[in-house]
DNA sequence: GAGTGGTCTAGACCACCTC
DNA sequence: AGGTGGTCTAGACCACTCT
């Protein structure tokens, strides 16, 4: 048999890019299809599902299966931990506790973690190594209401692999932009001030509450590659 | 009932996350599941199927299901047009054709468009206005061989809207990263040189050779967020 | 109200891979 | 060789939403 979901899949594609389908038009119910290509309706609605979870379909009940007028296109990148990231490259990772003590955060922080003013957090600063040189400078706050006690030594074992094994968490956001080096990172990365570091914000939280936000300094050079 | 395979993944969710299946161990099989949870095979297919694809289990035929060792994270970002993200922005989106040429490109270039060395390409630099301010520089090369004849006035419409319509491609991908402005992007934005730009690098290809090499270099101050 | 996609079922066969 | 996930089928009911 050659219709796979996968087959359905690639012939809905090929009409769309043929432009035998173009965008905006209503395609065939998914009876019809699954008459057309010979085999059960639940196949075509696996391979338009996954068409429309590309963004290249628009679907609605009713109203039925649309070709997307404007393909918004879907990049999909991975978030590995730091250490990964350094070992796949086949370096040594390793990192160094610069600074942790517990603080009122800068109002800006306090508000994107949701936290009432006066809230006291941990802070700490870490430089990550690649082969014994800068890679990533991160600052981070830690809300210790939702931390499991005792918090254990930050400078054996690096915040994020605690939080991943301690805490579950459930949703988050990311961030990411381009900044010049401020005095601190500058010294820290041991880069001029000025030049321009790659940034990646993040924001976690429980179902009730934030958890920690962390904010990634890395090393000119740095890319974030995808495949679309 | 309350086993739809939304249900049943959230459960599922919930058991890895309280490590009553730790990670790295064995869960049921998908026969065992649908018994415990009184649904059909499929049902549980469907849940895990999605977990898998989040990360969270690794399945292997025979091997099993297993609780990811590493939950690697993974954050999906839309990638809009230029004239969608500015008028998102409730600003007017503009733009002007700065150069057009058509030149063998530099070496690096033609490498990562996978080009025999001295193929012709087309060269254009556009600035992206929004309000009127500048907002994004884009520099691209184009491969004249696998676009379709006559070419239009790419002062009147935008490469990348052009391309959308006329070109279907299949494949690509995109980098981020953080550059200092050059003298060119500098009086092109209006910023001072040297200031930390965001650079966004896509490659796009059709299944035989490459369209297009685009970088995009961004006003300071923008970012790129997404949800985990 | 009615047409469409979304989901579920029970069963089956198959591809893959570990044992 | 056998167990596991991957997929397909034929049918059914449901949820949504457009008319």
């Amino acid at each position: 048999m050659i219709n796979s979901w996968e087959d359905i899949r690639a012939e809905v594609l090929r009409r769309i890019r043929a432009r035998e389908w173009p965008p905006g038009d209503l395609i065939p119910n998914e009876e019809d299809l699954a008459l057309e290509f010979g085999c059960a309706r639940a196949t075509v609605n696996r391979a338009l599902r996954e068409l429309a979870l590309a963004g290249v379909l628009e679907r609605r009940r009713k109203a039925g299966t649309r070709v997307a007028m404007l393909p918004v296109r879907k990049a999909t990148l991975d978030i590995p931990l730091i250490r990964q990231e350094v070992e796949a490259r086949g370096q040594s990772h390793g990192f160094q506790l610069l600074l942790q003590r517990e603080t009122v955060p800068p109002v800006p922080v306090a508000s994107r973690l949701g936290l009432a003013a006066g809230a006291r957090l941990i802070y700490l600063e870490t430089l990550h190594l690649a082969d014994g040189q800068p890679f990533v400078f991160e600052t981070r706050w830690l809300n210790p209401a939702v931390l499991p006690q005792p918090l254990p030594d930050f400078g054996q074992i690096s915040a994020n692999e605690w939080l991943l094994a301690h805490v579950s968490y459930t949703t988050g956001d990311i961030a990411f932009s381009a900044e010049e080096a401020g005095p601190r990172e500058a010294e820290a990365l041991g880069v001029a001030e000025g030049r321009a570091l790659f940034i990646t914000e993040r924001t976690t939280w429980t179902a009730e509450a934030a958890i920690t936000l962390v904010r990634l300094a890395h090393s000119p050079g740095y890319r974030v590659q995808t495949m679309v």
